[in-house]
DNA sequence: ATTAATCTTGACCGTTCGGTCAGGTTTATT
DNA sequence: AATAAACCTGACCGAACGGTCAAGATTAAT
């Protein structure tokens, strides 16, 4: 049942260009007429794929939710906790190296109250916390690593990871006007997973 | 030279319920009119006491900023490393409790590329990073604390300390669609400050 | 009491927004 | 070759935007 190939490709065109403009813009910021400039069709052909702005907005958070989770089940591959958590951490912060825009998207959303996703966040992503929020647990139980709140610790995990594409403009302004090189950033890497792993002992 | 009670009220005011706009929809979903609506003034008068939009941004970004760097001198009270650290995410995560709107307006900023303020944060908040990546450099040189990137310290501090400003929906919506307690905050508090300072070797 | 300065506001303006639509073109099916 | 389905797009629409302005009301200064 595979579509034809004029709609997969104008549609895969148009949702690339909206997460750029929607990411350099916010939802509100953003114009039908500036994400059709940047896929370089008519405005109207945008409303022909997508019916609203608001439509293709959801399917641009619907694909960045997907990558999401699916990074997330790095967490899962390791039975250690030291892997499993540095697997994890490096997993999130090679995804804000590479898909920046996505994460901006993504935060500007949750910033705004996440007035399209609430749901999403109250149960596929509820559910997944909890699952690993188990898994910690267990490592606890079992004094791999010391006692702690296991969902505090997720929360600092992504605020540290998403914060390197969210404050992208803000660490290059404090880096003399540079992104972070290739160094700097598998550096910021090392240490934020040295940081955390350590600081819940469980390394040394 | 004190100016007129009238402007002052109506400025104080405006600036009130232009913070809660510009937090609840952005710069762009704002409009003068909702401003001016929760302001229980006339469009019309918002505009005789700021002439556009953008200056009144502005002034609410100015305001920002100078609490930000207010609580930032917490910083420099105290001459141990760990209780200078702790004291500064302590008031960062305080701050991130009682001013939650004025967090989130800054993190928009940043996240749209930080159009209005990237002055001010290659010059002013520059040079204060500079000053601190200083004393933290001779803590390390002095072997109380571990080597690292104090900057990239100071980023993670940033990170997991406004996340709980700024992620606020997204936390709501993983503890059962409510906000974190003063007892659930004063225990992610000290679980952040733990594992920081035990994570860059200061405790233990 | 008079004048000047400040403050207030409904009505209005040009622009841009998301979205529509008719009618033409291209592609797929038979 | 003919028909149907899918695709394309310039022109247009009502609504909402930021901002203006003239004229009146209030407050301050003399």
């Amino acid at each position: 049942m595979r579509k034809n190939q004029i709609r997969i490709n104008n549609e895969r065109r148009i949702l690339a260009a909206a997460v750029k403009i929607f990411a350099g813009y916010g939802y509100q910021g953003a114009t039908m007429r500036k994400i059709a400039e940047e896929a370089s069709l008519p405005k109207a052909n945008l409303h022909y794929y997508f019916q609203t702005k608001e439509q293709l907005y959801r399917q641009v958070l619907d694909g960045i939710f997907k990558d999401w989770l699916a990074a997330a089940n790095t967490f899962d591959e390791c039975e250690e906790p030291v892997e499993a958590l540095r697997g994890y951490i490096e997993t999130k912060m090679d995804l804000s190296r590479k898909r920046p825009l996505e994460s901006r998207i993504w935060a500007e959303e949750i910033l705004r109250g996440a007035p399209l996703i609430q749901d999403q966040l109250e149960q596929t992503l509820a559910a997944w916390l909890d699952t690993r929020v188990k898994r910690i647990t267990d490592w606890i139980n079992t004094g791999t690593i010391q006692p702690m709140n296991p969902r505090i610790l997720m929360y600092m995990i992504w605020a540290v990871t998403q914060h390197f594409a969210d404050f992208e403009s803000q660490i290059r302004a404090l880096n003399q006007q540079q992104n972070l090189s290739d160094e700097q950033f598998a550096e910021a890497k090392k240490q934020v997973v040295q940081t955390i792993l350590k600081g819940i002992g469980a390394l040394d």
